[in-house]
DNA sequence: ATTAGCACTCGACGTTAATGAGTGCTAACA
DNA sequence: TGTTAGCACTCATTAACGTCGAGTGCTAAT
């Protein structure tokens, strides 16, 4: 078991650490008020916190640095919750307070915010579009062999897709092929659209259309939502801020990662919920054991989940991410939740 | 005036500086059987052509480096023009193979294959979408206070927005809405949007509308379609690639530049055809002094111009991309016109 | 249990020397 | 007169070496 004083040392060297990214001597820390002993008892201790684990050398007569057990210890038990400061609340709100149509807007905004106040890169999943409900179809035809299919969705986002139309099809059938959707299809959600429409509509096509096959291939076609995940980053440059990614490869490899990196790369693990804190190889990515990440999770509505990220060095400022973290996905989730009052619920 | 054997080793030198990045030396060049010299030979050269402005040193002793006058030079008057190899060209063209529904699909390809055709930084300007015109107007309601404004243009594009609908305008008023916009704004360009709804629109809202002052105003600024320039990247990671940048600050700025630059940054000339290539500090701009930019435009449709630009260091390889470029346009612009023929022409 | 003292380690930094690719210049050559 | 061989010189690069200082582990004294 540790003594307190081992906890305390422990404490002080990861948030020197921190701090400072310079391994931490034992006659250094003694110099703290905080810590009121000799370098010699300070260095007893630390050596058996590094023989726990919890401490690491990086070469034999350098100071100690914290392992990735050291972090999981200090974010579990050591953590002094952090309150905000004035000047960052009152950024923070900036965001909330103009009023903003669009909730793609205010994610981005989040994102933005989020790497400015923290100085580390920011990643938001958006909201599963594809569980959204169709509120209306509109079909406009563009030339003899094109159209547009238009699909609005119960808040407000709108699929637009280019498609081919069966030659000689008239304006008319076209009319009746939107009404058909309309009647049949509105409320469906966008990934059980394509099942739909061949479940409930193709039937009725072929009743009343004239070229019904192709035009349905053609519908199929368009309808095919994919359920994209929107990724939005803030501060992809910020880690140049941090010393330890001062260096070319790191700094490649990191870009490598975010640009290329399939974009969920294990970021955002479904079902989980609060903040998560995973720390080097607790990503269970090769690519990812250099850094830390946080996530937390909003609400954009009933069954509309989106995740935020935080991703940092393992030397990451554990308390205020968290803190902010916490503040902004709940102010987030209530401002996207404001955004959709009113609306119509039931979706038809 | 320079003597032919000075116009060769100009030309070896830039091509061989080219090639390995590294400051030629007199000795180096003359092992080379096209220089068939002595190195004391080629280093009097070598001196008259530095003398004139042509080649640097990096220091007193070291071999030669092309000025941005030798690139000039070079690019002007020694270029060999060089024939694309079989597979670059199966290559390119597999992008215009596949059967593309979406323009923007297409030049989203486009700057990903010259990217990787070129192993430099593809920049894409999508065309000026703000001077299409407008096909069909749409509203959907959302909700007692929002509903979507659609507007579809002549080429397929959707713009839509989220605006505040006056309280109790009743369903019947939005269709009579929609239908005063499509009577009288039909085949207007998006930019033009705002002012003739202003002059065609206003009065006849004001006869036929409850509460026109309010539904006015949402619809302005709904209408609000800013020109915004659509930037396409390819390749933003290939700048590693390069030996030159293998720096870390040389790379943070230029990750500064691409990512939270002005994103015009004088890439685009307005007004210029063909194949442009500009040399570092021809570009007039202090952070771009150590990239050359070659541009080049396409077209989409009459009056809708879109410009590429590939951004490498000065030491790029001008005949290749030269070549890739004039190639690359020409095809994007037919495969674009394709997509666009049988189209209404006069937009109503 | 804590601390003072001391020998030891090792990275960081600066100096020095050797190496080698390259230059300019002069004199010989065709 | 244009070309080339020869030679002294320059300078970046690299390795070897010494010094410095912050840090450690261990022992003995408090």
């Amino acid at each position: 078991m540790l003594t307190n004083r081992q906890l305390l040392i422990l404490q002080l060297t990861v948030k020197d650490f921190i701090e400072s990214a310079q391994p931490v001597g034992s006659r250094q820390l003694s110099k703290k008020p905080e810590a009121p002993f000799s370098s010699a008892t300070i260095r007893n201790d630390m050596a058996d916190l590094e023989d726990m684990g919890y401490l690491e050398k990086t070469h034999t007569s350098s100071g100690r640095v914290p392992s990735e057990k050291g972090y999981r210890f200090f974010v579990d038990h050591l953590l002094q919750p952090q309150a905000l400061g004035l000047e960052d609340s009152l950024q923070l709100r900036t965001v909330f307070q103009e009023k903003v149509g669009e909730s793609e807007e205010l994610i981005r905004k989040s994102a933005t915010i989020l790497s400015d106040l923290t100085n580390y890169t920011s990643i938001l999943l958006g909201p599963d579009t594809s569980t959204h409900a169709v509120k209306k179809f509109s079909i406009v035809p563009l030339d003899q062999q094109r159209a547009v299919a238009i699909i609005v969705t119960d808040n407000g986002h709108v699929e637009n897709r280019i498609f081919d139309v069966p030659p000689g099809l008239t304006a008319s059938e076209i009319e009746k092929t939107v009404n058909i959707l309309n009647e049949r299809l509105i409320g469906t959600s966008l990934v059980q659209l394509q099942q739909k429409l061949q479940l409930e509509a193709k039937h009725v096509f072929e009743q009343h259309i004239h070229q019904a096959e192709q035009l349905f291939s053609s519908l199929q076609r368009a309808m095919a939502v994919e359920p994209e995940e929107q990724l939005y980053f803030g501060g992809k440059l910020n880690m140049w801020k941090q010393p330890e990614f001062h260096d070319f490869h790191k700094m490649q490899s990191f870009f490598e990662l975010i640009e290329k990196g399939n974009p969920a790369m294990g970021l955002f693990q479904k079902n989980e919920q609060g903040i998560q804190v995973r720390i080097g190889s607790e990503n269970n990515v090769i690519e990812m054991e250099d850094y830390s990440v946080i996530t937390s999770t909003y609400s954009a509505g009933e069954n509309m989940e989106g995740s935020i990220a935080i991703i940092g060095p393992k030397r990451m400022d554990y308390a205020r991410v968290i803190t902010l973290l916490d503040i902004l996905s709940s102010d987030l989730s209530t401002a996207l939740h404001r955004l959709t009052i009113g609306q119509d619920k039931n979706g038809r």
